[in-house]
RNA sequence: GCCCGGGUGGUGAAAUCGGCAGACACAGCGGACUUAAAAUCCGCAGACUCUAAACGGUCGUGGGGGUUCAAGUCCCCCCCCGGGCACCA
């Protein structure tokens, strides 16, 4: 008994984070300002560092905890560095799975949603990330409640007023599982992106559209600025948006009694003397009409539309076999007045240019391939140049930068790029055409036959207003009613019963469902279905920066302030969803006048930096539940602590390259922070009595100058990294080498060979330098070494390029790039003196005995070569 | 097909500007401490080869070629893996 008692009083101090780390928890979490962001008038240098918010599922996945390691990094890097830091958290919280737990578990969405906020809330501060969750200004935004989604609304009907925000008729993606419409964006190679075992079928369906396209090329342009973004989201969207430019070119239907013309859309329309067909989408209108007194022809057609929806739901449309049926008509070529008969043919596609296109075999590859199996003309108006015979030339020959025109009238020996600008200006003179840009991306479907989503606040007026109100901005012909302001927020209403009925939720709701007319007061119906949840993301990040407004969605004068965003990150996944919806977004609040004239923003880029962090993985595989391979972050949490967690996390791989969680690798950190607490506790006593005392002069030893030495290297090192390449495992690694230094010194420091001003200086700057990555670990460190104030607020160290210095370079010698041995020479050595050391070894000279020293190579610092016959 | 990443020990990785390949870890092996184990500490560790051992030698960053005193790094060709786009006229 006595003796345990013993071992329990003269054991050195373990490291026990599941006691440390709950402790520091309860001190923060009890200091309201420790994390809050100062008022935009502090004087200090803003930051704002944004990492995604997540969907609150209500459990955190390890994927997560490595996105917000390295913003909490980044984060409390910039407070020590002097920074007032934005450092934002709140929940994506509308969206399907609520709908689904309802459906399973009887639980209303709004209830369960709150409950696994809380949760996560929860997991967030257990790990320590620093969100300001309780201050006054708290920037926590949850989009799923009115205080956020009223704001929604309000874009919502700026945006209708400006004509960004319209309804239309089209085909639509839609998602069986989901039970409703899909935006372009949320449909992944033609399965749905929340479910990628669905693939998304095409309806017909009236829907709400925000007019994306009207910013197609600003946010094309808008790229090639955006240098903190990665190259590859960058060509991402511009692959996206995909920017064409062409010509539109009206061929009159030959012969026709109601003068019907047929306008084709073609990026080479110099090449319209090689035309010799017109080729028309099986859904263009035309066809429909045709097709309207020709039984043949329609059931042909019918195929086609069929087999194109199914190579599109299949994700493959370029996989069907180009097929295509004669209509019997054909249509003028208005450059040359010939005549070309018209097809149908199952690779041109309705939703693209105009769903016509004019077809040149000669110089197209799929007009070849197509006028081969058919049999149709195929004839050359391109040459690589003049004299060239034109049979020399292997066809499809689709080049244009440098070749000419040949047989091609009055344009015969133009350069075709400058041709393509003639004929386009020439078919305008001649009324029969124009220039035009065409662009990939579509407009925004924004509707959702979904409960659990922001009400789109409009109505339909049952007396439809018959023109009884002309002018009024809010009225759509048809009685499409605008609410005024002041009847938001629309709100969800909460008992609704959720079933796997098809339709809107809403629409069986007539509590909702009924109301009146806001012009005329007579009975009107809502509009059921609700926003698609990536209009939430696409703004809450300016909602941070003023979340508790009641008056307007934020502050322009506190947007200002904080935008743009300094930092984004996020995962890869949203390059095309919800970056661009952003970018859109932003422009938007831009261009919507204030009462001032100016916009709600100035910025029209939402992020100056974007980062995207590599994928967690397990087993060489995606984590997922059906492999079984996922990893718990409470589980770690619980094993090794949230410090050894998260620098793990950063620790394992760069941040931007995917990521093989190994548990042994945790263990691995959680050893080493082990190391370092009981290395600062042993000397902690002794630093708490010296900063009451005056510093220690006289000379350092040469243990004293291999610590400091190492020190200030590591300073440097890790500062450099932050603001450059971000390569965390290389800063973890340093501050590995500097404690394996610290004690390999422990004797001499035990002996009293280092100085305790040393020692303070050597062991602060380590504490320092651990707060980013090991928050709690330092927290409890630096209070133990007897200093006041949150080590986050401590300043930065300076790395000393003095002190870094190393007083001896280790030098390679190698003999015809050979190592042969590296030799030690004092750090100012010059280039005569390395090489005269190196040529003093024996092992060298016994390498150079008997030859011709060619040539010697030396690079101070870096190494020396002979070069010998 | 086109456009991005990536390919380095048993594993995760490092090498930032063309200059010692494999830092730092994980796993492994050997040793110390222990009655024993855990924990901790010390040491070994790319492959092949020579040797009793040591000292050595050869090869080595997906493959092939090139530039250079010197190549994981630059140039050309090719293979594999991951991602994006793709009858877009």
């Amino acid at each position: 008994m006595q003796r345990i008692d013993d071992q329990q009083t003269t054991e050195p101090q373990r490291y026990t984070p599941a006691e440390i780390e709950p402790r520091w928890q309860a001190r923060w979490d009890a200091d309201p300002s420790l994390y809050a962001a100062e008022p935009i008038d502090s004087g200090k240098p803003k930051y704002y560092c944004l990492e995604m918010l997540p969907y609150p599922s209500g459990q955190l996945h390890i994927g997560h905890v490595r996105n917000y390691a390295i913003g909490d990094a980044l984060a409390r890097y910039m407070w020590m560095r002097g920074h007032n830091v934005l450092h934002p958290m709140g929940w994506d919280a509308f969206g399907l799975p609520a709908e689904n737990a309802a459906l399973k578990n009887k639980t209303p969405p709004r209830a369960w949603t709150l409950a696994n906020i809380a949760a996560m809330r929860k997991q967030m501060q257990r790990l320590g990330l620093s969100y300001d969750w309780t201050s006054a200004h708290s920037p926590e935004v949850t989009t799923c409640l009115p205080d956020y989604y009223r704001w929604n609304q309000w874009f919502f009907l700026k945006m209708f007023a400006g004509g960004l925000a319209y309804r239309k008729k089209s085909k639509v993606n839609w998602c069986p599982q989901c039970q409703t419409v899909l935006a372009n964006e949320q449909v992944i190679s033609g399965v749905c992106w929340r479910h990628d075992d669905q693939t998304v079928e095409q309806r017909d369906l009236t829907q709400w559209f925000f007019r994306i396209t009207r910013y197609a090329d600003e946010l094309l342009r808008g790229l090639d600025t955006m240098e903190g973004w990665p190259e590859k989201v960058r060509t991402m969207q511009a692959n996206w948006i995909g920017r064409s430019e062409g010509t539109f070119v009206d061929f009159d239907v030959y012969q026709c009694t109601n003068a019907l013309k047929i306008m084709v859309f073609t990026t080479r329309v110099d090449t319209i003397f090689g035309a010799t067909s017109i080729q028309l989408a099986p859904e263009h209108p035309i066809v429909a009409h045709w097709a309207g007194f020709d039984e043949a022809l329609a059931a042909e057609v019918e195929a086609m539309v069929a087999e194109q929806k199914a190579a599109k739901e299949a994700g493959d449309i370029s996989g069907i076999a180009k097929r295509g049926v004669a209509t019997g008509r054909s249509a003028v070529n208005p450059f040359n007045g010939e005549q070309v008969p018209i097809w149908v043919a199952n690779y041109i596609l309705a939703d693209y240019g105009t769903g016509a296109i004019m077809s040149v075999p000669a110089h197209d590859e799929r007009d070849f391939e197509f006028a081969t199996k058919y049999g149709l003309e195929i004839r050359r108006v391109i040459a690589e140049n003049v004299d060239e015979t034109p049979e020399a030339l292997e066809l499809p020959y689709t080049g244009e930068a440098e070749a000419v025109l040949i047989e091609s009238g009055e344009w015969t020996g133009e350069s075709c790029l400058e041709a393509q600008e003639k004929m386009a200006a020439f078919a305008e003179r001649g009324g029969f055409g124009r220039a035009t840009v065409t662009y990939r991306l579509k407009d925004w479907g924004v509707s959702r036959q979904r409960y659990w989503g922001t009400p789109i606040p409009m109505v339909y007026c049952e007396r439809g207003h018959d023109g009884r109100e002309p002018g009024d901005p809010r009225v759509e012909p048809g009685g499409v009613v605008a609410l005024p302001e002041s009847a938001l927020p629309v709100l969800l209403p909460e008992q609704v019963e959720i079933t796997q009925q098809g339709g809107s939720p809403l629409s069986r709701v007539d509590s909702f469902l009924h109301t009146t007319c806001p012009v005329c007061g007579g009975p009107a119906l809502r509009e059921t279905d609700t926003m698609d949840t990536f209009v939430d993301s696409s703004w809450y990040f300016y909602r941070y920066t003023d979340a508790k407004n009641d008056r307007a969605p934020f502050d322009a004068a506190k947007a200002k302030y904080w935008f743009p965003i300094d930092q984004y990150i996020g995962g890869v996944e949203h390059a095309i969803l919800h970056l661009i919806y952003s970018r859109f977004w932003t422009r938007v609040m831009r261009d919507i006048q204030q009462a001032d004239g100016s916009g709600l923003v100035e910025n029209s880029e939402p992020a100056e930096r974007l980062f995207t962090q590599g994928m967690v993985i397990k087993d060489g595989a995606k984590m997922s539940k059906s492999k079984g391979n996922v990893v718990s972050p409470d589980l770690m949490i619980e094993r090794y602590g949230a410090d050894a967690t998260r620098m793990y996390a950063l620790f394992a791989a760069p941040p931007d390259r995917d990521l093989e969680w190994q548990e042994d690798g945790v263990a691995g950190v959680s050893r080493f922070l082990s190391k370092v607490y009981r290395l600062v506790m042993k000397f902690a006593p002794a630093l708490r009595e010296q900063q009451h005392q005056e510093a220690v002069s006289g000379t350092q030893s040469a243990d004293d100058q291999v610590l400091l030495r190492k020190l200030h290297q590591t300073v440097g090192k890790i500062t450099q990294d932050f603001s450059g390449r971000w390569h965390f495992n290389t800063c973890v690694s340093s501050i590995m080498i500097l404690v394996n230094e610290i004690a390999a010194h422990e004797a001499a420091i035990d002996a009293g060979r280092v100085r305790l001003a040393t020692m303070t200086e050597v062991l602060r700057g380590l504490v320092l330098l651990l707060a980013p990555f090991a928050p709690f670990l330092a927290a409890e460190l630096w209070e133990a070494m007897g200093y006041e104030g949150a080590v986050f607020r401590a300043g930065w160290p300076v790395a000393d390029a003095e002190l870094a210095r190393e007083q001896s370079l280790a030098v390679p010698v190698q003999v015809n790039g050979k190592l042969v041995l590296v030799i030690s020479v004092p750090a100012e050595s010059d280039k005569e003196t390395i090489k005269a050391a190196a040529m003093a070894e024996e092992k060298v000279r016994a390498r150079l005995e008997g030859k011709v020293l060619a040539k010697t190579v030396v690079v101070k610092g870096k190494l020396v070569n002979f070069v010998v016959r």
